[in-house]
DNA sequence: TTTAGGG
DNA sequence: CCCTAAA
């Protein structure tokens, strides 16, 4: 029956807020121009990890034994690594590929070269403990409050070890992720805890005035959410968000390629131009976290931000222990041919992060988002001590040396191309600061700020999920390129016509959940049929993935799911009382064409009172 | 860059 | 999801 009434009579039962438009001049004003900071320096992957362990291992000294274990694993590794590879370098190059499987008959494929991304290079637990932190007990843990903490990298089985290069599909220039041995030593204590402490209040997945907050990193939480709450006008600028998001291969590959002739590769910054996702590597943010006034433990969620994932240790009397799990790295775009051997590539990918890294890297610190530049300021001045402040102390990394970062925001997130699990989420919060499904899924986690982020980061891809285990890895595929035969990669123009299969890439499908489309269906309620982005801006801003087209797409579907018979649906189900909301949102909506000038009360949720139709329409 | 629609 | 004309 209520499918009876769709749109006429919908349209006439609720009521909507009436939320003017913008002037998108007025709109942009509030852009920041964050990005702005973050295309200073360029810096080494090398030295940046190294740098950042090393700062670690310098606050929390006390255990030489991670300074070992980061070290020797970390260059023992390394050494191994290139060892092998050139052992093997005689060795026949084509079964290597990663096609092996269809090596032979991929007629398919007419580029020569691939592409992969590397977004991320980690530092698994040697232990896993951490990272092997089943998803329920994080649940477990913060469920209760309301948290959720969705750490994408658990699930996708983070914690390998040794330096590896996860598969990289080269038909498919799937992304890759790069994990190193992690440098720190665990303490063990809390093993229990979760990594990832910081979490947000229960409100973390509620809508934070107008809109859903899905920042990932605090202080750009925090940024975005105080604009917002100054109303709508304030948002993000969409360019950050932009610059993160993931683009289609062929558009990076088009527009934001650096190519490194030197090296052969081309390297990524996230697609828009100032930006080139340095930003990525600016801040890490680590939440700490104090289990009893002298032991505290520390926890850090990678802030997305940069990524890395910070595990918490037992924190001894006066000493601070930390524990880096993973840095992501800007996303790197790397072209080979395809009859590179795996060990070429892990040269290429070598250099790239070598050269991207180059420039090394600064610690922040920052407490309850603001930076503290005094360095001779102990601890317990800053504040530090206090429990409330241990939860919120992060780090940030910064380009090298000079560039000073004005704002500790943390921009984490390379974003990552994306990934069928990368989804990640926001929902319109108030709705359902519960997840949907028991687990916690990359999907359900909305705006979850500062977890969130972790997820962003975290989101593995699919295909490279998997892979690696430290040793085993390490030796197992094949042979080397020689230094040669790197060089000659290096060489491979990327400037060559996109090929087609390049170009006609696509992104991979991702299926909206229910958690989304709630969202979706609730943002557009308030907001209206006709403007996407401010929909996408309310629900989605931390879902790089979703751009507004897409939600625009989704609603499309929805609208035509909802119109068609249960039986003729396809896919997830969404429940009935979505799509009902839908049509009547559909119906209201085509009505007033946008013209709403109302009050921006939020909808209510019951929107089926009034006659909406009449008085929303006079206006 | 966004919006709006067709593909 | 993609592609694009318009705005």
């Amino acid at each position: 029956m209520v499918f009876k009434r769709k749109l006429d009579c919908v349209s006439v039962a609720f009521d909507y807020p009436n939320i003017p438009k913008a002037p998108r001049s007025c709109r942009r004003k509030v852009q920041n121009k964050r990005t702005d900071d973050d295309d200073d320096a360029k810096m080494c992957a090398m030295d940046l990890l190294a740098s950042l362990a090393g700062k670690i291992l310098e606050e929390g000294q006390s255990s030489s034994a991670s300074s070992n274990a980061f070290e020797g694993n970390t260059h023992e590794n390394f050494g191994k690594e290139i060892k092998t590879e050139r052992e093997d370098h005689d060795k026949p190059l084509k079964s290597e590929s990663s096609d092996q499987g269809n090596s032979v008959s991929m007629p398919t494929y007419e580029n020569t070269s691939d592409k992969c991304a590397v977004n991320s290079f980690s530092f698994p637990d040697n232990d896993g403990i951490l990272e092997r932190t089943p998803m329920s007990d994080h649940k477990k843990i913060h469920g209760e409050t309301g948290d959720v903490h969705v750490n994408p990298g658990f699930e996708q089985g983070e914690a390998t070890g040794g330096l590896t290069t996860n598969t990289c599909n080269l038909e498919d220039k799937t992304a890759l992720d790069v994990q190193f041995p992690k440098p720190v030593c665990v303490d063990d204590g809390d093993l229990k805890s979760p990594s990832f402490v910081n979490m947000t209040p229960n409100g973390s997945l509620a809508r934070h005035g107008n809109r859903t907050n899905l920042g990932r990193d605090d202080d750009e939480k925090l940024y975005s959410y105080r604009k917002c709450s100054n109303k709508f006008t304030s948002y993000k600028s969409p360019a950050i968000r932009r610059i993160r998001k993931s683009k289609y291969w062929k558009q990076v590959s088009k527009d934001f390629g650096h190519y490194r002739a030197d090296v052969g590769i081309k390297a990524l910054y996230r697609k828009r131009k100032s930006c080139y996702g340095y930003n990525t590597w600016k801040h890490e943010t680590i939440y700490k976290r104090r289990r009893s006034p002298d032991r505290s433990s520390v926890v850090t969620s990678d802030g997305g931000l940069c990524n890395g994932s910070v595990s918490k240790l037992p924190q001894k009397r006066d000493s601070v222990k930390l524990s880096i799990k993973s840095f992501r790295i800007p996303e790197l775009f790397i072209e080979v041919p395809k009859t590179a051997t795996v060990g070429s590539l892990k040269r290429t990918v070598m250099e790239a992060v070598s050269v991207l890294l180059s420039g090394g890297i600064r610690v922040g610190v920052l407490v309850h988002g603001k930076k503290v530049r005094d360095d001779k300021r102990t601890l317990s001045q800053t504040g530090i001590s206090s429990e409330e402040n241990l939860n919120n102390l992060g780090f940030t990394l910064e380009p090298g040396g000079t560039s000073k970062v004005p704002i500790p925001l943390c921009s984490k997130d390379p974003v990552v191309p994306t990934t069928e699990l990368a989804s990640l989420c926001e929902r319109s919060a108030a709705a359902s600061p519960t997840l949907d499904s028991g687990v916690p899924h990359a999907d359900d986690v909305f705006n979850s700020g500062n977890v969130v982020d972790n997820n962003l980061e975290l989101v593995p891809y699919q295909s490279e999920v998997s892979v690696d285990e430290p040793s085993s890895d390490s030796r197992a595929l094949v042979p080397l390129p020689a230094l040669e035969e790197v060089k000659a990669l290096a060489i491979v123009p990327l400037n060559q016509k996109p090929k087609r299969t390049e170009l006609a890439q696509r992104r991979a499908r991702r299926p909206f959940s229910v958690t989304e489309v709630e969202a979706l269906v609730q943002a557009v309620e308030e907001l209206g049929t006709g403007r996407w982005r401010d929909v996408k801006l309310r629900a989605f801003e931390n879902a790089d993935h979703r751009t507004y087209v897409d939600l625009k797409d989704k609603w499309k579907t929805l609208v035509h799911t909802a119109s068609i018979s249960p039986q003729q649906r396809r896919g997830e189900p969404v429940p009935q009382e979505l799509l009902d909301r839908v049509l009547k949102a559909y119906g209201y909506w085509s009505q007033h064409q946008g013209k709403h000038q109302a009050r921006g009360a939020p909808k209510d949720p019951d929107m089926n009172r009034g006659r909406a139709l009449e008085s929303g329409v006079s206006v």
